[in-house]
DNA sequence: TCAGTTCTGGAATGGATCGTCCACAACATA
DNA sequence: TATGTTGTGGACGATCCATTCCAGAACTGA
């Protein structure tokens, strides 16, 4: 009986994702939206919402798919390539940023920095991913140690919360400035101090103007 | 000649930054500082040109800030302190962001994350004072390598980026939802893998619910 | 006291933006 | 093919917001 959809809802919530994620929320009109995404307001309204509806919906894909990109790199595997994992998850997250020219950032980080004090889902949502990331990393540090790659006298819970850090602040000091490169080497940094087994020290820790894998 | 300002001009500029800082840039409007400093409209613009403008004095101030407090923790004093002054000042920060019950975050990284992409003179500073923390962290890991407390074949260059990817981090996540004790137990970690000279063991490395100085 | 200059603050302006509304289009069923 | 229901998209209204403007206040120097 009723008249279909003429659009694509994914194809929507994309095009809308990008525009929010390059001018944020308050910075995103929803006529910028509709002409990207070449919806009339009417159908937006009627398939989203308002703006508030629309933006938490994107930002819950896009949460979402952050913790789907950690799965994919670190959950699961043998032991043994563990810590190749969490190297190759960590150096990817570095290179996004590195590559991220036009300086947008991670719209999960963007997002909690504009709402997070007064969106409680917003700020719900961002917090659940970190923990899910956090809890990723973990299970990935854990199965390094049980490999003899990191010491298993440390923490796990603390070394997984450190590498959220840095994977996080590298976002963080990329949007502020930062060279590509120093984001790359700050990444083999990270992964060079993790304390070895029986006190013995890591190749890469050193001097060293190029990224050693 | 001219009838005096009836203002300090400092204290209008606290104001506005609390404004800033609470709502962001686009989520504050020009009447609410007006209400909060309580200047007219007229003597505002009279005073500070326009919302950008208003806006990029408060953050300039502000990275000066905290270039600041750096300095006041970092720079100078014997290389035999210079570990215990790393550690204080990792230490502030994260317990500033623990503290930061509102979820404020840091003026800078949401600023940067706000405006940079687009704000020319915003994405200058915000670059120019992680470039001057990366100095000051670079100057102290050096001094604590002559020490002994950080093994000298470490790059300081790349360790200070760490750091300042950890200090920078710790907010970031802290904004995204991470609970205060998570924080400060991060700020140990990172100070805890430092490589020590001749692949000895730092304390504190490992398992321990509290934090330890 | 007077003149001249700057400061003050609220009203007015002009533009932008969110969300609604409605006439029309498109489709599925009978 | 006829009909009812929902999708569509642009015009519209109400609101909001940055900025300007102006009439009067405050102060200094003569």
């Amino acid at each position: 009986m009723p008249r279909p959809r003429a659009f694509d809802e994914r194809q929507v919530l994309e095009r809308a994702r990008e525009q929010f994620w390059a001018t944020g929320y308050a910075g995103t009109r929803m006529d910028d939206i509709a002409q990207a995404t070449g919806l009339g307001k009417g159908s937006l309204y009627g398939a989203f919402g308002d703006k508030g509806k629309l933006f938490h919906r994107v930002f819950g894909d896009w949460c979402t798919a952050v913790v789907e990109v950690a799965e994919e790199r670190l959950a699961g595997g043998p032991d043994a390539e563990a810590m190749t994992r969490l190297s190759e998850y960590v150096h990817l997250m570095a290179e996004n940023t590195a590559c991220d020219t036009e300086r947008r950032g991670c719209l999960l980080a963007k997002g909690a920095a504009e709402l997070a004090h007064r969106d409680p889902t917003v700020a719900a949502r961002s917090a659940e991913t970190m923990t899910a990331l956090l809890a990723l990393l973990r299970t990935e540090i854990s199965a390094a140690q049980r490999h003899g790659d990191i010491d298993s006298a440390a923490d796990p819970e603390r070394l997984a919360a450190l590498l959220l850090t840095v994977v996080r602040g590298i976002e963080a000091v990329g949007k502020a400035g930062l060279d590509p490169e120093t984001l790359r080497n700050i990444a083999d940094t990270a992964l060079a101090v993790l304390p070895m087994p029986g006190g013995q020290k890591r190749p890469a820790t050193g001097h060293s103007p190029a990224r050693e894998n």
